[in-house]
DNA sequence: TGGTAGCACTCACCCCAAAAGAGTGCTAGA
DNA sequence: TCTAGCACTCTTTTGGGGTGAGTGCTACCA
């Protein structure tokens, strides 16, 4: 963006602002009016052609005002705008909400996702990939059929997985619970990231070579958790929020949206994407990101969050292109660090 | 309702099944043309005249056609129309989709709901009361913080329930997988039904009145237990397809309704009516069950599910009071039904 | 007495034109 | 370089007339 003078930053900034607040299309006169500087409707006129030639205003019609493009949202967001800092209250406000869930993890980011949709007045999102699991815990095996069995796996910090294979074999369900105790001795408090490794470790020792049974539960056992751990668990709270917002008062738009969202495995890799691109506080406008169709008018405020140096997961909230960002940033970025600290608690618990 | 002639019947009837077809008001010429009666308009004005003084009927402003009102359907329902079968190939239909999600209970009646929105193009709802599930299989006690116990409740069927309790006394994992290898051996298999007798026999033994330990792990389960299966499981599912009604396109109503659904309890209390009352299939229309202030305008076909006599949960479907109820009907008392025949065979294995 | 035909009447809805309002671009002047 | 003024454009609102669906009533017929 070169030749962006003091004087156009500002009507740009004015722009956005008043724009974020209404909603409407915004026009010189307004500009002019608010005083932030003292210059005639003329000649903000004139600025504001210099930005739409540069892309960062759009006209709707010929005798409307000016709303902002994706690109000029970009340069404000990325070089104007300053956030607002949080003051005390409102990051007590944040600290009661997640300290009075300390129920188990899953509840705990089902809070903050609701949390966060209260607070922004938008959806709220946290994603937790299954990979960032602590330890593994505890395995069990169920048989359901001859050759139907269910795996539940729990993981230390008490999130639940369940999985459904198939064993060639006809087997019985005490056979399962030896399995099973056998499993839970051999990886009791053994981070997932190893647990890969200390099974094909296992595998070629003495007893799985010649213990067909051993062998088998380490299958078992390897398989399951290899699907457990790709799983990702993603809550989106306050999605009604959305319908609040004067740019979704359509029911086509709507609808779009609200299906768009019955499909969460887009939104998991989004914010994957998200996760592992993970330096601080990230925004993805509409049509820039690889939000595809559906997405083109939405916006997605994203923060990871993590145990010491190590990232968990992302949490953000989701909303139309204008929203609040000098007010929703702060916010989301200091829930991810609280956040980041409640688990890092959790794990020495 | 006394006094209503097979003619009047025959309107009645005539007019609800436009009624439910286009959702406008339909005028007597309509009905005239539909050639069910060989009689003008100007009859089938006096008869709907007759029926709107009756109640069953309602004229939204002078000059326009009837719509049935609530006391209209409710007449029509229980002793004019009579339920299409389902023929064969879409009892299949239903089959398929029920059978080739064998993965656990949670899928199954997820899978259930699913299958009921896309069907029937409403929405669609299981309610599954924690009561009814099958029998204990396993518990785990974990330790969250040197007071924070958090208790993992799996029952044989695969359903998972997990609470959080809190010790009076410090208590290390140690102990407390002492006290799951205790209870799982005494209540393997133990219907959740008499598994509080159990407990309160145990507690009475010499065992536990001489040793604190397993006294203590008898009422943490018992604590734990009882919570667990106080808790009900409800399953929505499809609640975009309410949008493609056209009684919902206001964006007001839209809203209204999709937040009535984020409070889940309000919903799962209306169930659970119907399960207690479970004599088959049941309708319950919005102004008259207790279906608050949001509902109104929705409406509710549900049927109970059992295993062997014992009613285990219900499942329906949510739409406009406008539905086409000569097909829900089947199809929500055949899923029923099936589903009924899907949990024996899960129970037997 | 029940059914039918005709007719005047009532509304909601659509369409169109006119007016209002908001905002612009351009030009001339300080 | 900024400002004031003015003509112009385009959307939105408003109001009125026409249209059509549907009714209620009355008179008439089998």
């Amino acid at each position: 963006m070169i030749g962006l003078t003091q004087r156009d930053q500002t009507v740009l900034e004015a722009i956005i602002t008043d724009y974020i607040e209404t909603g409407e299309p915004v026009g010189s006169r307004t500009i002019s009016k608010r005083g932030v500087m003292n210059v005639s409707p003329a000649t903000i006129r004139n600025v504001m052609a210099d930005l739409e030639e540069m892309g960062l205003l759009h006209q709707p019609h010929t005798s409307a005002g000016r709303i902002p493009t994706v690109k000029g949202l970009r340069l404000y967001l990325d070089s104007i705008m300053r956030s607002r800092q949080l003051v005390g209250s409102e990051k007590d406000r944040i600290r009661d909400a997640l300290q009075n869930r300390p129920q188990d993890i899953a509840q705990l980011l089902r809070g903050t996702s609701r949390l966060l949709s209260q607070y922004c007045r938008q959806a709220g999102v946290v994603l937790w990939p299954k990979q960032s699991i602590a330890s593994f815990k505890h395995i069990e095996f169920l048989r359901l059929g001859p050759f139907d069995i269910m795996v539940i796996l729990i993981s230390k910090d008490g999130l639940i997985h369940q999985t459904h294979i198939e064993s060639r074999d006809e087997i019985s369900q005490g056979e399962l619970d030896k399995h099973s105790l056998y499993i839970n001795e051999l990886l009791q408090n053994v981070p997932f990231s190893r647990v890969k490794q200390r099974i094909r470790e296992e595998m070629e020792s003495e007893k799985a070579l010649f213990d067909r049974l051993f062998s088998m539960a380490l299958q078992m056992a390897n398989h399951a958790i290899q699907y457990a751990i790709e799983d990702s668990e993603i809550y989106i709270e306050g999605k009604t929020n959305l319908l609040d917002n004067p740019e979704f008062a359509h029911v086509e738009q709507m609808r779009r949206i609200l299906q768009a969202f019955e499909d969460k495995s887009k939104m998991i890799r989004l914010l994957d994407e998200t996760l592992k691109a993970s330096t601080g506080i990230q925004i993805v406008l509409g049509a820039e990101g690889e939000l595809l169709g559906e997405w083109q008018d939405m916006s997605l405020v994203s923060a990871p969050f993590r145990r010491g140096d190590t990232p968990l997961g992302v949490l953000g909230v989701i909303g139309p292109l204008r929203m609040d960002y000098s007010r929703i940033i702060p916010i989301v970025e200091f829930t991810a660090q609280f956040l980041s600290q409640m688990l890092d608690i959790a794990d020495e618990a």
